[in-house]
RNA sequence: GCUCCGAUGGUGUAGUCCGGCCAAGCAUACCGGCCUUUCAAGCCGGCGACCCGGGUCCAAAUCCCGGUCGGAGCACCA
């Protein structure tokens, strides 16, 4: 056997597959295999599983937000568990109070079906008293130096003064904190690791601070917040987590909460980061966005120029098409650039089968067809669902058509161009002549046009720009995505005369 | 600087754990053709990749070592 082996080795490939074909032709058929892609199983026990999604109410959710969402949705799916939404807001100072209605909105728009809505600020006492009980056993203790000298401690490998400091006095300190008798920056809580490791964000890490921000839903009553680390190692535990997926920036904080499982002799769930995405060019960062909103440089979250879970939807993003770009990207820990082209592919298979086709005229310019008699157009809404009708316009002699400015642009003497579905039109000496012709033209030299009723449009693009024109006037009577033919798919909203620009 | 992670076509990925079915699959983009009274969609065909250098092995995209490049973190943000 291992001679056979040797032997094939060292041989030719072609001359094995020559042998091959002449003695066992069946063997070299290979099937074409489809490829369906689909996202790994998770390890561990498939009962009883529990997920969560964790954002902070800083504002609504944006597109970086949707790979998250998407693939903790698509797991617990899959293993009918549970999925818990958990409000992070244990930092007063970066709270939108309007981030807590928003967020489960936009959720819904993704189809993300959440069972549970958890808010930390309510489980504050919760933590605190894990806290005591990590004061107890001696893993966290209170410590009073400013801020830069706990970091130069910890660049040195260095206890601070207050490492040691005994059981009781830290439990009176943490009381003081709790009940406001210190005040924001005098003091911290935190969390006892080792100082000489390797790795600095995991030497000592702060568990508790005070904030000088009074937290909008429960201002009147607390003072003391852990910090996300803490809260969220807490959490996971109490609420029965038991796969957590997210990005690989989170990476750092995993190894610090691993460090109150540990404490505590808690079960800890299974991690996942995937990598980076990284988004070129465009604007992902809340704050930045607030700040443009605030400054009025933005109409609001669903400015078309943002890319907040809102804009993305109303500009004609289906939720099916954030779950396969997320399925299909899968939960690989490489780092990786967001791809609009496949993203927009994706929608546009999404959205095709049902846009309706109607005509919009940019910068529309009014022309009359000299010499055309009384004319009738039936132009399919779908060309290939006959079934959706045909919209119908009768043009009557002597009546106007709008065509577009760059259209108008192109012609030169002599031009024949056909105005689709309706006739063909010769340009000669400035004027448009109707021409007998019915012949299909060569490509390129179909326009679309607009009757005379028409309404007047315009459609907001994602880079900021307007297009204004005209819309066929059985436009107004249709909402959702459409396809404006040479143009694009847009959102429309034609009660207001305008739509939102899709993608190509 | 330190810690951790990663590297497959222009782009997104499959395969890597457990080496042989990989002569590397799929999608997207691009090119050509078909269809079409939209520059859309659809159909057919084509182009195009295992970061580099060593090693182990009959056999390496896959395992080991070194290098290079890229990323994340090193906040009393999440």
């Amino acid at each position: 056997m291992h001679s056979v082996v040797e032997d094939l080795n060292s041989r030719d490939r072609e001359e094995i597959i020559r042998e091959a074909e002449t003695r066992f032709p069946e063997i070299l058929h290979k099937m074409k295999k489809e490829q369906e892609h689909t996202l790994p199983d998770l390890p561990g026990d498939h009962r009883d599983v529990v997920m969560r999604l964790a954002p902070s109410p800083s504002g609504p959710l944006h597109l970086g937000h949707t790979r998250m969402a998407i693939l903790n949705d698509e797991y617990v799916r899959r293993y009918s568990g549970t999925l818990i939404l958990r409000i992070e807001d244990t930092n007063p100072g970066n709270i939108d109070p309007e981030a807590y209605r928003m967020i489960p909105e936009d959720l819904e728009s993704l189809g993300v079906k959440v069972h549970k809505i958890v808010i930390q600020s309510s489980r504050l006492d919760l933590y605190y008293s894990e806290a005591r009980s990590l004061i107890e056993k001696g893993f966290v203790y209170i410590c009073t130096c400013e801020r830069e000298t706990a970091k130069r401690y910890k660049a040195e490998m260095k206890a601070c003064p207050h490492r040691n400091t005994g059981v009781e006095e830290n439990m009176e300190m943490f009381e003081k904190m709790v009940s406001g008798e210190i005040k924001a920056g005098e003091a911290s809580a935190v969390v006892k690791t080792s100082l000489d490791d390797p790795n600095p964000s995991l030497r000592d890490w702060i568990a508790f601070r005070i904030s000088p921000h009074r937290h909008p839903l429960v201002g009147d009553r607390y003072v003391l917040f852990p910090t996300m680390n803490f809260s969220v190692a807490v959490d996971d535990h109490h609420l029965k987590l038991t796969h957590v997926v997210r990005g690989r920036d989170q990476l750092n904080n995993t190894y610090r909460q691993r460090f109150i499982f540990r404490y505590n002799n808690w079960k800890e769930p299974y991690y996942f980061h995937y990598g980076m995405i990284s988004y070129p060019g465009t604007l992902l960062k809340t704050s930045l966005m607030k700040k443009g909103i605030r400054e009025g440089k933005y109409k609001g979250w669903d400015d078309v120029r943002l890319l907040t879970v809102r804009s993305l939807i109303r500009r004609g993003y289906r939720p099916e098409t954030f779950r396969k770009y997320w399925v299909d990207s899968g939960l690989r820990d490489v780092d990786a650039t967001f791809s609009w082209e496949i993203f927009d592919s994706i929608n546009r298979g999404f959205v095709d089968q049902t846009a309706m086709r109607l005509f919009f005229v940019r910068d529309p310019v009014k022309i009359r067809i000299e010499g055309a008699p009384e004319m009738e157009a039936k132009i399919p809404f779908h060309p290939s669902r006959p079934d959706l009708g045909k919209r119908e316009y009768r043009i009557g002699v002597n009546q106007h058509v709008y065509i577009q400015q760059s259209d108008m642009n192109g012609m030169s003497e002599g031009d024949t161009v056909r105005l689709k579905d309706l006739c063909n039109v010769t340009f000669h000496n400035g004027l448009f002549h109707y021409s007998e012709g019915q012949e299909l033209l060569r490509r390129g030299s179909i326009i679309h046009w607009c009757p005379e009723n028409s309404s007047s449009y315009r459609v907001e693009k994602p880079d900021g720009t307007v297009d204004s024109g005209l819309i066929e006037p059985l436009g107004k009577d249709i909402t959702g995505v459409v396809q404006m033919e040479r143009y694009g798919y847009v959102n429309s909203f034609p009660e207001k005369g305008i739509g939102y620009y899709t993608h190509r």
